[in-house]
DNA sequence: CGTTTCCATGGAAACGATTCCATACAACAC
DNA sequence: GTGTTGTATGGAATCGTTTCCATGGAAACG
């Protein structure tokens, strides 16, 4: 099929080129009669117009980039909605990658997404601001940090206070009884690796509780390191009594692997997860987790890239987390009243 | 800052344009000495071309669209996941795209697509073939179906054969003894929702079970239509005693009220999700489903993609489901011995 | 030595849209 | 009637890259 161009519109329409343009860019300096032949051309052709074209010469692309861990995190997932909902109400489309975790992957995808001349990126930053990250700075694109930072880069983001909601819990889990608290803790090569781990680390301080290193298994986001660290914190000696993962896709994979172990969560081991996942409240017994709003997150991120892409320098943002107590950090109750989690 | 174009790198370089984008190329028609002096240039300005040109002149972006009912879907993040994977592997950035259910937001978002001149388009399509899937077709864009189909239009596809295992739910349930089993139906305007309620029909009669009407709500795969609908059919005169969802989200939404309503998954009520979602597993009691591979649909529809792009005319595929028993299906048992999924 | 073939290069046109700048016309003021 | 201003239009240049086509030089062949 041959193409339609501007140029099947303008002679259809029977007016220039230019004045056709002017027509579909919404330009006032058109006549009433231009703009009603313009646009029934355009309906009778069916014409759609070249995005690159109109890219390439108007130098903006109506797009924006989102770079996220994992679309598969409900975390993400939820981010990833709210983004390209509020970029496409302000007539952007979102161009939506995964850096599965890895640096490799993340410059790859920021690469992409330079090439493609979008209007800006929001990213949620794995590793110490080389490779893509840098080509961002370099080369002047706007950029807004999402849920992570990158230290030293001064890029406007917004975050979650996660040392108000973290020390909730080991606050709570304290006042349970409980004196060695396990944490399956984030990558440090991630902002949110780090600020949950010294969250931690101080709140245990301050609660006076034990300060085991041996309490904290270093994983990566992933379920599978949420499993092997329950599993190795199981093993100590002298085993937690309560677990703290960093985020949702960790405590799914300790969720399942204690299941798998025959261990009742809140019975015999309480659990409580950073993030909440609209279905942890439907587990029995409901997990106890650390709520920020993502939904907020994700528009504010868009409000503050669309500030950035005008000019502005718009203030960073950090949003309060707070502890969600359910059934599963709750006080041991005897066998025959308490709900659990057992293998079937 | 000045954006380098690449003919900065070919006047870096000492060649012409020309050779400096038949490197860039990988066109063999170059010598290693104007090979590599490109390089060093690429790398000394940190060029990236720009693909917007490219697609203007070359005739193809490299990219290709997916269009999804919702992304906080875990069926559709999967299936997004692995396109964008296998996508990437295959040299194509995936451009993810939202319908939310509704025609409207398909058609704005398709057109969007359309005018960013995307080599393929993967879509789960939703509606009768009307609107922008129509252009589609009128303007030969390679595309595939993922899921859902379009009747009367003749679209390679990659979907799921869900007579199999609706007919093995339904036989399970017969056999624990229910004789009246509330279906919460898919949307009529999709292909999936059409066609699991008619297999839910006719597996019903060949079981010689209840086919009172009643015993059906038509929601909308999000969850609160599932919520509505397991409240809808409690209320009837002979409640159901066995619920089977036609998606994730809504079974997400049943499981909410249920567990509002105190009643108990798998003693006082039986239910059947379609779509195995991998918390699902996790549930107490862990959740019977209808399993089918998001992951291999997603590595079937690129692939068949590529081959449309490529001028070919692969054949549809049906995938296979099957019934995975879990607790929340099995013979109710007495209280006492009995998981439960009760008000916390 | 003359002809053919192959490799490599460079300049210009093409891709589809927007925008710059020159021009025409009508209305208004003096 | 003349000059100024505002509205509207059209042709050509621009955007950054690829590709077409012409050309030159070297090697192979008769």
């Amino acid at each position: 099929m041959v193409a339609i161009t501007i140029k099947d519109v303008a002679a259809l329409a029977g007016v220039s080129v230019a004045t056709a343009s002017r027509v579909l860019s919404g330009n006032p300096a058109t006549s009433p009669d231009s703009r009603a032949r313009v646009a029934a051309a355009v309906t009778e052709l069916d014409y759609r117009p070249n995005a690159q074209a109109r890219a390439l010469r108007s130098t903006r692309s109506d797009s924006i980039g989102l770079l996220v861990s994992d679309v598969r995190n409900p975390f993400f997932a939820d981010l990833a909605h709210t983004v390209e909902q509020a970029a496409l109400a302000a007539g952007y489309v979102t161009l939506l990658g995964n850096a599965n975790e890895r640096k490799e992957q993340q410059d790859r995808y920021l690469d992409t997404l330079i090439s493609r001349r979008v209007d800006g990126i929001i990213v949620a930053p794995l590793g110490e601001g080389s490779g893509s990250i840098r080509s961002l700075i370099t080369r002047e694109i706007p950029t807004v940090f999402v849920d992570r930072t990158v230290d030293g880069l001064d890029i406007p983001s917004v975050t979650t206070d996660s040392e108000a909601g973290i020390r909730q819990a080991v606050h709570h889990l304290a006042a349970a009884g409980h004196t060695r608290i396990g944490y399956i803790s984030g990558p440090q090569a991630t902002s949110t690796g780090r600020d949950r781990f010294a969250a931690f680390t101080r709140a245990i301080a301050a609660a006076g509780l034990s300060q085991d290193p041996e309490l904290v298994y270093f994983g990566d986001y992933q379920a599978a390191s949420g499993s092997a660290g329950v599993h190795a914190l199981l093993q100590l000696r002298e085993p937690p009594t309560a677990l703290l993962a960093a985020d949702s896709l960790m405590a799914v994979g300790a969720i399942a692997i204690l299941h798998k172990l025959g261990r009742r969560i809140g019975a015999d081991i309480a659990l409580i997860a950073f993030d909440d996942i609209e279905w942890f409240a439907l587990l029995n017994p409901a997990l106890s987790v650390i709520s920020h709003s993502v939904e907020e997150m994700g528009r504010i991120a868009v409000d503050m890239l669309l500030q950035v892409i005008d000019g502005g320098e718009p203030e960073s943002v950090v949003l309060p987390s707070e502890l969600i107590v359910r059934a599963s950090s709750s006080t041991p109750t005897s066998p025959a009243s308490g709900p659990s989690l057992r293998t079937n």
